[in-house]
DNA sequence: GTGGGATTTGACCAAATGGTCAAGATGCAA
DNA sequence: TTGCATCTTGACCATTTGGTCAAATCCCAC
């Protein structure tokens, strides 16, 4: 009788998805990730995403309505995962421990997850058309929680006085730009953070450069190996 | 006599563009950074780019062969200014000015041109499929020539053992942070580098961090206001 | 002013692509 | 096994878009 549940799959009943459905969004989002992260959101194909996921364009099209729908969902997928680091930030830890913490997990999602940084990445440059409502409100809140505890360092002499939003920005840029730009970096350097030894050296680099940047002592006082 | 001339702008025959040509030309490129740093490469049309470079379609591709030409085209114009502030770092200046020097430099880039910044954000995220010849020669040569500069800064003493290349790397990631993420900026701090005061503070914070970072004085000794 | 090359454009084409649809295949509960 | 909902797909459509072409129109040296 009901006319209207031919195209939706089954779905949202009441939360449950079905076990065929549980796999075919999830292969459908890991390949919309890559092929969107590699080619843009106009640049990306759904056809591709569709082959890539093993599935006709025409099934995949049962999942998702539209192309746009599966680009926001990739996007809502991985906007969890890419702001989670920085909660973790501790107002009763140690600036320099904390800081440190937070550099290395960020650095660390670039080496896993260079894919998403990228789409991240190429959502906020072309405006940020979807996800720009979720940073002025939940992102905005979040950073100036954050802001709130580093300028409280500050006032405890701590740390130097640096700007805190300026310090994250900069925290964002440089361990982001290692997953962005990893072409260049690879031109460059002949590695990337693909490669273990060259993710340590950057983590170690960073974090000394910003740390001490902040007034922080940085490696901390311990065996500092030749 | 020759039906080979038709299609070739007059042109190149010894270097000399007619007026027309030389405005054209220069109204098409103008249009193409925007819409290309506006939409990536698939996203822009050549419509949209020629109707903002006030001709038809038809006109534009008289000048430019091809979509793909006026993007190398638009590349080629723009990377030039940007690479060449990392040209000035001399190593007979001292290490706190020339590296402040130069971090204001790319932060006016950044500033003055934003769409450029976002253009080559774009094209190294796709995998520089353009650009990666250049990286891998030019750039390579100048950057390792600037590394063995900031090298012999530390071997002189004048500055914290800090790996050039990641402190090079940092310098190029926090500045054209600010023109690619300008969104992002705006919808945490309400502004972005194209507001004058903004651009001051940022250049103050991420010089101070950096330089502090490698181990430099930084402002230098002189009035420090509260 | 005039002839011929430079410039400009509208009409048109072919390929790519997002999305629809109806029919068929599959899985599963009774 | 059978009936029905879920799942899957090929055929098809409309639009967008990069690019071509022949016919104007413009510009300028003579």
């Amino acid at each position: 009788m009901t006319g209207l549940s031919r195209q939706t799959p089954a779905s949202f009943k009441q939360g449950g998805l079905s076990r065929i459905q549980e796999k075919n969004r999830s292969l459908i989002l890991e390949a919309a990730l890559g092929e969107f992260s590699r080619k843009g959101f106009s640049g990306a194909t759904v056809e591709r995403i569709a082959a890539e996921a093993g599935m006709s364009k025409s099934n995949l099209l049962y999942y998702f309505s539209s192309k746009e729908a599966i680009y926001e969902a990739t996007l809502a997928h991985i906007l969890e995962v890419w702001l989670a680091p920085l909660k973790t930030l501790d107002p009763l830890g140690d600036p320099a421990d904390e800081l440190a913490a937070y550099i290395r997990q960020k650095i660390e999602l670039s080496a896993k997850f260079p894919e998403a940084s990228r789409l991240f990445a190429n959502e906020v440059m072309q405006g940020a058309p979807q996800i720009l409502p979720v940073l002025e409100t939940d992102l905005k809140r979040l950073v100036m929680e954050k802001c709130r505890v580093i300028e409280d360092w500050i006032e405890a002499g701590r740390m130097r006085p640096v700007d805190p939003v300026h310090l994250i920005f900069t925290i964002w840029a440089t361990t982001q730009h290692y997953a962005d730009f990893s072409v260049q970096i690879r031109a460059l350097t002949g590695k990337d953070l693909s490669d273990p030894d060259f993710q340590r050296e950057t983590e170690a680099s960073v974090t000394a450069l910003i740390l001490n940047g902040a007034g922080l002592k940085w490696p901390a006082e311990s065996d500092a190996g030749a």
